[in-house]
DNA sequence: ATCCCGAGGG
DNA sequence: CCCTCTGGAT
């Protein structure tokens, strides 16, 4: 997945077209994590780490169904948490990431998720990343979630030159209108789930591939 | 064999 | 910067 040869930068123009086209291919891109609060949207999205999304729905209702709040999860049997999550994988760290999450959350904020990226990045298990899912998707915050797709497809896509998500994220940030930073994260992670794959992306049923930089050095 | 909406620690 | 943590899908 790393390592991949740098990509000639697109102007702004060639870049909105881009996003355009792309946001016109997938009108209906949204978080697919299944939730019903901020807690449990905040709680999915740690354990989303190095798993799809898929996954994380297979376990969380029967999680959530246990554990519906951060009272009922900070109080749990850590053994039983990490049971019931295995297979979103690394379950012996992301069961002691929510469960002490859920007790900061119950120690800090009354039990609910804050609002800003700075409290939300000092939770444990909470990255930049998940940080910034959390604030676009339950409170509305414009933000890009630079995560392995959005890093992937802005190399691709001459959207970026860097590796380094931060570094990644601030040139998204000068390419693009701030409204619009939430809606652009989803579609570029749809499309790399749906066709610009890590390993063998499907470039010829590719809707941007005539202005894509990747696609000009498959040929 | 490689990747998946990463984060923490060294 | 590097490494480790982990299971499931393809």
């Amino acid at each position: 997945m790393k390592g991949e040869a740098k990509m000639k930068p697109v102007t702004k123009a060639v870049a909105a077209k881009i996003i355009d086209q792309l946001c016109k291919e997938y009108p209906d891109a949204e978080c697919e994590l299944v939730y019903k609060t901020p807690f449990q949207l905040l709680t999915s999205v740690i354990m989303s780490a190095q798993t799809t999304d898929v996954q994380v729905n297979k376990v969380t209702p029967k999680l959530f169904a246990k554990y519906p709040t951060a009272k009922a999860l900070a109080e749990a049997d850590i053994e039983d948490v990490k049971q019931i999550i295995k297979p979103t994988g690394y379950y012996n760290a992301k069961a002691q990431n929510i469960q002490a999450c859920a007790q900061a959350l119950m120690a800090n904020y009354d039990g609910e998720v804050p609002s800003t990226q700075e409290e939300l990045v000092k939770l444990p298990g909470v990255g930049v990343k998940t940080a910034n899912v959390v604030l676009g998707v339950a409170f509305g915050v414009p933000g890009w979630s630079v995560d392995t797709h959005v890093q992937r497809l802005s190399g691709r896509l001459g959207f970026s030159q860097n590796t380094d998500p931060l570094k990644i994220e601030r040139d998204l940030q000068k390419l693009f209108p701030n409204k619009d930073w939430s809606k652009y994260s989803i579609t570029l992670i749809w499309h790399g789930r749906r066709l610009c794959y890590a390993n063998k992306p499907r470039c010829h049923d590719c809707p941007v591939m005539e202005l894509c930089p990747f696609y000009k050095t498959m040929r």
